[in-house]
DNA sequence: GCATAAAAATGAACGATGTTCAAGATGTAA
DNA sequence: TTACATCTTGAACATCGTTCATTTTTATGC
């Protein structure tokens, strides 16, 4: 039975990004100390690095739950009809309301940053997948001539676009917005995104 | 003669946001280390902290500078027609040109985080304004029904759109994408939104 | 069951960090 | 020059992430 050592080794596991949720949740990314989550997930402080190499080690199975979750949510915003204006306005406030009901844990996917040098692992990055292809069938409809590498790449665009407005507006730098104009402006956003990004024509020269 | 003794401080003030800026620069915001600031500003630990309150304070500054660089930088992108469709081309690959040629700086402007409950000071939200008045006036000239109020938040989303597509590129989270191939997509998003972000006609009800 | 070896859990200790503050150095004014 | 005020300094402190010798737990052989 060496099964016990796996399953104590799991549930230390478990317990520990439990725990750091939890501490992430209340305190933000900032907040998160090595002896708070090792006291919340009833473990000794070196108990944590047992299971991780490290804090960031920690955090990314931390921001892959939090992204297990959005793609849930959005998941179960997906409108039956598969029409891109419905598709990109439901998807852009189900990714508003997401971003607002866990604000602290939304925001880690995006603070957080590996230390110098260091890559973000790749079965991580690839959890982040989904977003292009949730947003990329209703995009390749309307794109009948672009290639599938444009599709992610203009799927991409579409998303950094809407999460570039709900990020700007959580983080408070500018004037502050009521949550009614913001999804005013989420969805102003989404319905132009979703019948305007056609292909841009590669030959059309830039401005210099 | 009490001069003297305000020049001396206003000379190590400027030595330590020159250090600091040049340390963010080399090295990331992640990087900054007091230490090595007071080091490289040529004093003792301590006088940093007779000039700013905490390492916040003088992250502050520093991308204060950078504000003002990116301000200069955005303003001599500005074309003379004052059309929008090439106002918001030009302003967008300008940024994104900004934020290449100085990414560590870039980035710490949109990574810092105040300490928990503490808030960003009145002075440098302020800072933040030119951008909303580079992108107003183009859109005031097509939403003419629209209050300043509202042309000032469609300029902010439209600010925060095109940060979005760079920052989500630039963060490298997803695939990486080619400097040729965000500068497209960067323009193409510009022209969408210079043309298709009218005013949302208030009374149109938003998905449930 | 018991003894023994292997593995894992523990928390004191280490090095690095931001910040403080008593002591010394420097500037100001008579 | 002297006496006082102010600033500068860097050792000391608290707190952090991380390590590792020690202790405890688990697995194995008889």
């Amino acid at each position: 039975m060496t099964e016990k050592r796996r399953e104590k080794k799991a549930d230390l596991k478990a317990r520990l990004i439990t725990a750091g949720t939890a501490l992430v949740a209340e305190q933000g990314l900032k907040g998160l100390r090595a002896r708070d989550i090792a006291e919340r997930a009833g473990s000794a402080l070196g108990g944590l690095y047992t299971v991780f190499d490290d804090l960031d080690g920690l955090v990314l199975h931390i921001n892959s739950g939090t992204l297990k979750r959005l793609e849930t949510a959005l998941n179960a915003a997906l409108p039956p009809s598969g029409d891109i204006e419905e598709t990109f306005l439901s998807l852009s406030l189900a990714y508003l309301r997401f971003a607002l009901a866990e604000r602290n844990l939304w925001s880690a996917l995006f603070e957080h940053r590996m230390p110098e040098g260091v890559a973000v692992p790749e079965w991580h990055l690839a959890e982040h997948a989904f977003l292009i292809g949730l947003i990329a069938p209703p995009l390749a409809r309307q794109m009948p001539d672009a290639s599938a590498d444009d599709i992610a790449i203009r799927a991409r665009t579409v998303f950094s676009a809407v999460h570039g407005v709900i990020a700007i507006s959580l983080e408070g730098r500018f004037v502050g917005i009521t949550p009614a104009l913001l999804e005013r402006e989420v969805a102003a956003l989404a319905r132009l995104l979703a019948t305007g990004l056609q292909k841009e024509p590669p030959s059309r020269p830039l401005v210099s």
